[in-house]
DNA sequence: CAGTATCCAAATTGATACTG
DNA sequence: CAGTATCAATTTGGATACTG
């Protein structure tokens, strides 16, 4: 029974719901989160895995991910470079939160396709 | 170990993690759930509930939840007119998938907070 | 009370070209 | 390879006024 704190505007940084799951609630957080579930990956693999992202949007959601804690960025100052990205404690506890909504979206997909033909 | 299934533009609907929780992945969604939570209410008692959000904004979310069959929206033709909202089995499944999240949330807020400030 | 109707601002995402 | 820099389009959300 979560209470849903104040929700005010200039408070919403106060209501944790808010400040939390808003920032993972972009188009593609959670699929980087998924893509990176099983180990660290560099910069292409993550954008061939998402397919139809572009860089810049890419960049910017991977940079937001790192400020808030849920994944590492290392850089390799080869040539070319290389840099991975790692989820971090913090980012694999919120995936394994979210793997049961992942698994629940899956089998309820079909239903819920069939539902909005209804309407 | 969920797949990431197809993510070209075009597929976005036969992905499931897009196609169902960009849907509820909006800024005022996962609220609403909670609102009501603990029963069915009218529409008024959602918005003073939420605090900020508009009349438009909250009639279009509530729709959408609606089609997504999330929610039931029964009107009573007196006057003045009363609707209530109730969640569906659906819609309380999602929440409960998501409660573990939204805890997680609250319990992680500082911690996040505190590590936004040193970046 | 529970909406609609307009209009508008801001945030998000995308397309494309360029670089150390 | 892993970005930046611009520019443009789209989407989302908000302000305000009006109505059965």
């Amino acid at each position: 029974m979560v209470k849903v704190t104040v929700l005010d505007k200039k408070d919403a940084q106060n209501c944790p719901i808010r400040d939390v799951l808003d920032r993972v609630g972009d188009k593609w957080s959670i699929l980087i989160f998924c893509v990176l579930e099983d180990g660290a990956k560099r910069f292409n693999e993550i954008k061939r895995a998402l397919g139809d992202i572009t860089q810049r949007v890419l960049t910017s959601t991977l940079r937001k991910l790192e400020t808030e804690g849920y994944l590492t960025r290392e850089v390799f100052p080869t040539s070319p470079p290389k840099v991975i990205y790692e989820l971090t404690a913090r980012g694999r506890a919120l995936l394994g939160l979210m793997m049961p909504v992942i698994e629940w979206a899956e089998m309820t997909h079909a239903e819920i396709k069939a539902d909005r033909a209804q309407a």
